[in-house]
DNA sequence: CCGCCGATCTTT
DNA sequence: AAGATCGGCGGG
């Protein structure tokens, strides 16, 4: 059996650790146990895509837990958040990272085309790889993980009590609560992230009038 | 291992 | 215009 709803019903805060050492499997085999996440909230987290408000691109995580919201960023990449919190609230857990369980195989055939074979360490290392390993994009977004609709389920994993370390969020803008400790991993994972401090910062876009200005 | 930088397109 | 990122390349 896969996890409940009612697990995934508090807030992103009090929930995002419990998924550690929790397993992804999707129903081809592939399975993936969780390492690292981050917990969002809605209107009071500068960081969260439900900050201010719903959108069309958000209104999975204003529903109930339990759910998947899939989002597409910086033109080429998913991410997969699992929805938490009352339906109604915002509150999501983002999975950044996981070490591979089963199915490696077909997760190393996601990245053909890869100048160097991905390691097995590499291929859920983050959160746009840990959705190209496993198959997720766009089509999955709103996947209950609890009735597992869509050959997509959580299952729970480790006893309770495993160490869990705590620290910032990973590429968040200055200001966007890029400092607040709502990030938790395994310690002594290999696919964890490291901080960057600041994020990365854009190079500044040369300049201020229309292309072909003049 | 680390830092730099381009890719690529949706959302606001 | 920026973004919850990644892969290639160069240097230590």
């Amino acid at each position: 059996m896969g996890l409940t709803r009612a697990a995934l019903a508090g807030d992103a805060l009090d929930v995002a650790p419990t998924l550690l050492g929790c397993r992804l499997v999707r129903a081809d085999g592939r399975a993936a146990r969780i390492v690292e996440v981050e917990a969002y909230r809605g209107g009071d987290d500068p960081g969260s895509h439900a900050y201010r408000g719903p959108t069309p691109r958000t209104a999975v995580m204003f529903g109930p837990p339990g759910h998947l919201y899939v989002y597409f960023t910086y033109g080429m990449h998913w991410c997969a958040n699992v929805v938490c919190g009352a339906e109604g609230t915002a509150s999501a857990v983002l999975l950044r990272a996981a070490a591979p369980t089963a199915g490696v195989d077909a997760m190393r055939a996601a990245r053909a085309g890869a100048a160097r074979p991905p390691t097995d360490r590499d291929l859920c290392r983050g959160p746009a790889r840990l959705c190209r390993a496993m198959g997720i994009d766009g089509a999955d977004n709103g996947a209950d993980l609890v009735r597992g609709d869509r050959g997509l389920t959580l299952e729970p994993g480790d006893p309770a009590g495993a160490p869990v370390a705590r620290g910032p969020r990973v590429g968040l803008a200055p200001g966007a609560g890029d400092t607040l400790p709502w990030r938790f991993w395994l310690p002594g994972e290999p696919s964890v992230s490291p901080w960057r401090p600041g994020g990365r910062r854009r190079r500044p876009t040369g300049g201020v009038g229309p292309p072909n200005g003049g």
